[in-house]
DNA sequence: ATAGGGTTAG
C-alpha cells in the first residue's frame, strides 16, 4: 500500500486511488466509530487500536446507528484517515470475534470492497481457523486478482480442506482470466491427493518456469516423496540449484508421511554429512515415524537431541514428544513434557488426554479434559473422540448421554465418521448395544470401521450370532471392502458359535491377501480352529504366524488348555520362554486355567508364584479366579476358601462363582451356601449362581431349599438360561433345546435314543439320577436325562451322518455328568469319535473314554 | 499483503 500511495497520488490529494469520490467519504464513519470508542474508553490515546483493546465490549449495532447519525462533513476526515495503521489493526486481531468486528468496521467504512483489505480479511479468517468466513469475505470481493485467489486457495489448504482448495483452484483457472503465479503452486501441491494430480501440477509449474523457485521446488520434492516416488524426488532434489533447511525437511517429512523410515533416515544422514543439524521441523516429522515403527531407541535418542539443543520449547516438538511417550506407555515422561510447556495449544491438550485415555487411565484423562475447559480451551472433534472412549472405559451411562449431546450440538456427528464410530464404540462398551445400533443406523456415512465397531460390539457383549448377522448385512451392502479389523472382530464370533466352515472361508480369503501372516488375524484364526475342535490345524497355523509377541502364544496355550492338554500348555510356555518372548499377564491366565482344566494342581500353584517372583506380574482377579478354580475342582475346597480369605484384593463374583462351582462338583453344601450368600450380594442379577445353588440342594434331595432358591430367582425376575446344543450338518446348523419335542425329526431321534440307551445299559451304563434336578419318579427321571439337549443332538448326528464318521456337538452350558458318562458308552458302541464343546472346554470321546479323564 | 517442510483419530 505504501508503494501504491507513493506511485499514484490521486489528483484531488486523496491517498485512496482505487475508490470512487463517493467512497472516499466512507473513512469518516470509521473515524466516528473510533471517536465513539474514545468516548467509552478515555484512556485510549490515538487512532491506533492498542493490543489489549477491548473489542468484545464494542457493540456494533449501536455504534452503527451512532455513526450514521453523525455529520461527517464536520470532521476533517482526509487527514485523519492517514493516521490509520491497517497493518496494526490486522495484527491486533488475535481472536475470531475481533476479526469479525474488524470486518464490520471495514464494511461500515466501505473498505470491505477494497481489493487489498478484503483479501487480508480472507487471510485473517483463515489464520484464525474459520474458512467459511474466509469464503464469505472472498465472495464479497467484486474484482479479484491473483492475490485474492491465492489467499482463498491457501485458506482451504490451511484448514486441510483439500478438495475445496482444488475446486477453488480450478474456478480460478476457468473464470478469472488470470494466470497463476508462483505463490499458487506450493499450496496446490500440498492439496493434491494422488501422484497423478501432482504430476499434472508439476507440468504446469514447468510450463510457467517456476520449477526452481526454492519454495516450489521444495513442494515438488515433498509431493513426490509423499507419494513414494523415491527416484523422482531424489533427482529433483539433487538438481536443485539452492537448498535450505526447508528443502531437506520437505524431503524427509515426505518420506516420513509415506511411512518410509529407511529413506527418511538415509536423507537425514546425507543432511548430517553436509554439516546441517536437525531443526524442530525435522524432529517433529521424525518422531511420528518412531511411534509407527515401534522404535523406542530412536525415539529416546531424538528426545536426548531435543534436550541437548533446547528444542523442547517448540510447540510441535513437545506435542510430538507427548504422543511418543504415550504410545510407549511412559506416561510420567508425557506428563513431564506437558508440564514444562510454556505454550500449549489444542493439540497439546488432545495429546495428553489421549495419552491417559489410551493407557487406560480414564479418570486422569477426564481430569485433564476438565482442566482444559477450565482454562477456556475449546475442544474439537478429536477431543470428543477421546472423550467418548473415556466414557466407554468408565462405563458411566450418565456421562455418556451428555457426551452424546455435546457432540450432536456441535454438529460433529454429521461432519465426520470418526466421531460417529467413537459413539458406537462407546455405547457398545457400556453394554448398551441397542443404543450402539441406533447410532450406527443414523451415521451419515458408514465406513469399514463403523461396521467393524458394531460387529465387535455385538461379539464382546456375548451376542455372537448378532455379530455374524451384522457381517452379513455388511456384505449385502456391497460398498464396503472388509479389512484386517473386520476379520479380527468377526472371527471371535465364529469361534464362539463354533462356525468352523465360515471361519475356514475367511481363512481362505485372508490367504489371498497375505493377511493370515498378520499377528492379529493369525491369532484369531488359531483361536477359531482351537475353539472349533481343530487343535492340530490351530497348531500348524501357529507355526506359520510371526511369534515375536506374546499374543499368539497366549492363544495357543489356552487352546491346549480347553482341550485338556495341560502338559502341552506347559511345554509351549517353556518354548515361549526359550524363544525369548516375554510372558504377560494374559499368558498366565491361559496357563493357570490350562492347569486347572487338567488337574495340574502343583504346577498351577508353582506358576502362580513364578509369575510374581520371576516376572514381577501382580496377580489380577482373573489369576486369583484361576487358582480358586484349580484348587476347588481338585477337591481342595478348604485350601481354596483359605486362599480367598488371604487375597489382598476384594473377591468379586467370578471368584465366589469358581468356589461355588467347585462345591457343586464335590457336593459341599455348607461352603456352597456360604459362597452363594456372597454371590447374592455381589452379583444378584446372575441366574447362573441361583441354578448352581439349587443344583447343590437338589443333588442331596433338599427339595425345600431348592424351591426356596428358585422362588428367590423368580422374585427377582430372573429366568434360567435354557440349555441347548447344536450340531452342524452340511452348511445347516441344527439346534436342540432340552426337553423340546418340536424338531421335525423328533420321532426318529427319540426312537434312536431308546435303542441307544438299551444298548449302552447292556455295556454297563447306569443312569445317574442325581443329575435330575426335579423331584419326580424314577422312570420319569430316566426320560428327563435322555431328553437333555446334548443327547438329542448326538442321536440326530448318529441317524443323519454316515456310520463311524465323527460327530461334533456344541453346548451352551456345561455338559451334564450323566450325559458325559452316556456319551462315553455311545462312542464305544457306535465306534464314533464324538467331540462335545461346552461352555467350559472340549470333551473328545473315543472308544469309551473321554480326553478329560472324567476331570472337568 | 499471498507461498515450502511439522504434532493429535475411531
Amino acid at each position: 500500500m505504501q508503494q501504491l500511495e507513493q506511485s499514484k497520488p490521486h489528483s484531488n490529494g486523496s491517498l485512496i486511488p482505487s475508490l470512487s469520490p463517493d467512497r472516499r467519504r466512507q473513512p469518516v464513519r470509521c473515524m466516528v466509530i473510533c471517536r465513539l470508542h474514545f468516548r467509552l474508553f478515555p484512556n485510549w490515546k490515538g487512532w491506533i487500536f492498542p493490543k489489549n483493546f477491548p473489542w468484545n465490549q464494542a457493540r456494533y449495532p449501536s455504534f452503527l446507528a451512532a455513526a450514521n447519525s453523525v455529520d461527517f462533513e464536520s470532521y476533517g476526515f482526509e487527514n485523519e484517515y492517514k493516521g490509520i495503521d491497517y497493518n496494526f489493526l490486522f495484527h491486533s486481531c488475535t481472536k475470531l470475534h475481533l476479526a469479525k468486528q474488524l470486518h464490520a468496521l471495514l464494511v461500515v467504512s466501505g473498505k470491505a470492497q477494497s481489493i487489498f483489505l478484503s483479501a487480508r480479511l480472507v487471510n485473517l479468517y483463515a489464520y484464525l481457523g474459520d474458512v467459511s468466513f474466509s469464503r464469505r469475505a472472498f465472495n464479497q470481493i467484486p474484482t479479484k486478482d491473483v492475490y485474492t485467489w491465492n489467499s482463498m486457495v491457501s485458506a482451504y489448504v490451511r484448514a486441510r480442506r483439500f478438495s475445496e482448495a482444488v475446486d477453488c483452484y480450478y474456478q480460478f483457472l476457468a473464470f478469472s482470466g488470470l494466470q497463476p503465479d508462483f505463490y499458487t503452486f506450493p499450496p496446490m501441491l500440498k492439496a493434491c491427493g494422488n501422484l497423478v494430480d501432482g504430476q499434472k501440477i508439476h507440468c504446469w509449474v514447468v510450463k510457467m518456469g517456476f520449477e526452481w523457485d526454492v519454495f516450489v521446488a521444495a513442494s515438488l520434492v515433498h509431493m513426490y516423496s509423499r507419494f513414494g516416488s523415491v527416484d523422482v524426488a531424489r533427482k529433483l532434489f539433487n538438481d536443485m540449484p539452492f537448498r535450505d533447511m526447508g528443502s531437506w525437511n520437505a524431503m524427509i517429512s515426505g518420506f516420513c508421511q509415506n511411512g518410509n523410515a529407511a529413506e527418511a533416515l538415509d536423507v537425514l544422514n546425507d543432511m548430517k554429512l553436509e554439516g546441517l543439524r536437525m531443526d524442530p521441523i525435522t524432529v517433529s516429522s521424525l518422531l511420528p515415524v518412531c511411534v509407527q515403527s515401534d522404535d523406542v531407541i530412536s525415539g529416546m535418542l531424538i528426545h536426548l537431541y531435543v534436550i541437548k539443543h533446547g528444542l523442547e520449547s517448540d510447540l510441535f516438538v513437545s506435542n510430538a514428544l507427548i504422543n511418543l511417550f504415550s504410545k510407549f506407555g511412559s506416561l510420567g515422561n508425557a506428563e513431564r513434557v506437558f508440564d514444562e510447556m510454556k505454550v500449549r495449544d489444542l493439540v497439546s491438550w488432545n495429546s495428553i488426554i489421549a495419552a491417559y485415555e489410551q493407557n487406560s487411565y480414564p479418570v486422569t484423562a477426564l481430569g485433564f479434559f476438565k482442566k482444559m475447559q477450565l482454562i477456556g480451551v475449546q475442544p474439537d472433534l478429536l477431543t470428543a473422540v477421546s472423550l467418548a472412549s473415556i466414557v466407554g472405559q468408565l462405563s458411566d451411562r450418565k456421562i455418556s448421554k451428555s457426551v452424546h449431546g455435546f457432540i450432536m450440538r456441535r454438529g460433529w456427528f454429521q461432519e465426520d465418521v470418526v466421531i460417529g464410530n467413537a459413539l458406537v464404540d462407546m455405547y457398545a462398551k457400556l453394554g448398551a448395544i441397542d443404543h450402539a445400533h441406533t447410532v450406527f443406523k443414523k451415521l451419515p456415512i458408514k465406513d469399514v470401521i463403523s461396521w467393524n465397531t458394531l460387529i465387535t460390539g455385538y461379539a464382546q457383549n456375548g451376542l455372537a450370532s448378532e455379530a455374524i448377522d451384522v457381517y452379513r448385512m455388511m456384505q449385502e451392502c456391497n460398498e464396503i471392502i472388509p479389512n484386517q479389523g473386520t476379520w479380527v472382530s468377526l472371527l471371535p464370533a465364529y469361534s464362539h458359535v463354533g462356525a468352523l466352515q465360515q471361519g475356514m472361508k475367511i481363512h481362505g480369503r485372508v490367504i489371498k491377501n497375505s493377511l493370515y501372516l498378520d499377528v492379529f488375524v493369525g491369532t484369531c484364526l488359531i483361536d477359531m480352529y482351537g475353539k472349533c475342535g481343530r487343535l492340530d490345524d490351530a497348531m500348524s497355523l501357529f507355526h506359520q504366524v510371526p511369534r515375536k509377541s506374546s499374543v499368539p502364544w497366549n492363544t495357543i496355550i489356552s487352546c491346549h488348555g480347553i482341550h485338556g492338554q495341560g502338559e502341552n500348555s506347559l511345554k509351549l510356555f517353556k518354548d515361549m520362554v526359550d524363544e525369548g518372548v516375554k510372558p504377560d499377564n494374559v499368558t498366565f491366565v491361559s496357563l493357570l486355567s490350562a492347569c486347572s482344566h487338567s488337574g495340574l494342581v502343583d504346577e498351577g500353584q508353582w506358576y502362580f508364584h513364578v509369575m510374581q517372583e520371576d516376572y514381577g506380574i501382580k496377580p489380577g482377579l482373573k489369576h486369583y479366579g484361576c487358582v480358586v478354580d484349580l484348587l476347588g475342582r481338585a477337591g481342595y475346597l478348604e485350601k481354596a476358601s483359605n486362599f480367598i480369605r488371604n487375597m489382598p484384593v476384594r473377591p468379586d463374583a467370578s471368584i465366589w462363582g469358581a468356589l461355588l462351582g467347585a462345591c457343586r462338583i464335590h457336593g459341599k453344601l455348607d461352603l456352597g451356601s456360604f459362597a452363594s450368600d456372597q454371590l447374592l450380594e455381589v452379583d444378584p442379577e446372575n441366574v447362573g449362581y441361583y441354578v448352581l445353588m439349587s443344583n447343590i440342594y437338589a443333588n442331596v434331595g433338599k427339595w425345600e431349599a431348592v424351591h426356596k432358591v428358585r422362588a428367590l430367582a423368580r422374585e427377582r425376575g430372573l429366568q434360567k438360561t435354557p440349555g441347548w446344543s447344536s450340531i452342524v450338518k452340511g452348511s445347516q446348523v441344527e439346534v436342540f433345546y432340552t426337553g423340546n419335542q418340536t424338531h421335525p425329526k423328533h420321532e426318529e431321534i427319540y426312537k434312536e435314543l431308546i435303542i441307544l440307551t438299551a444298548k449302552i445299559k447292556s455295556l454297563g451304563y447306569i443312569p445317574e439320577y442325581s443329575f435330575v434336578l426335579q423331584d419326580v419318579e424314577e422312570d420319569e427321571k430316566e426320560h428327563i436325562l435322555t431328553s437333555h439337549s446334548e443327547r438329542l443332538a448326538i442321536a440326530f448326528g448318529i441317524i443323519s451322518t454316515p456310520p463311524r464318521s465323527p460327530i461334533r456337538i456344541f453346548k451352551n452350558l456345561r455338559v451334564c455328568g450323566d450325559c458325559h458318562n452316556a456319551t462315553k458308552f455311545i462312542s464305544k458302541i457306535t465306534e464314533r469319535e464324538i467331540v462335545v464343546r461346552d461352555s467350559n472346554r472340549f470333551h473328545h470321546f473315543k472308544d469309551g473314554v473321554c480326553s478329560c479323564g472324567d476331570y472337568w
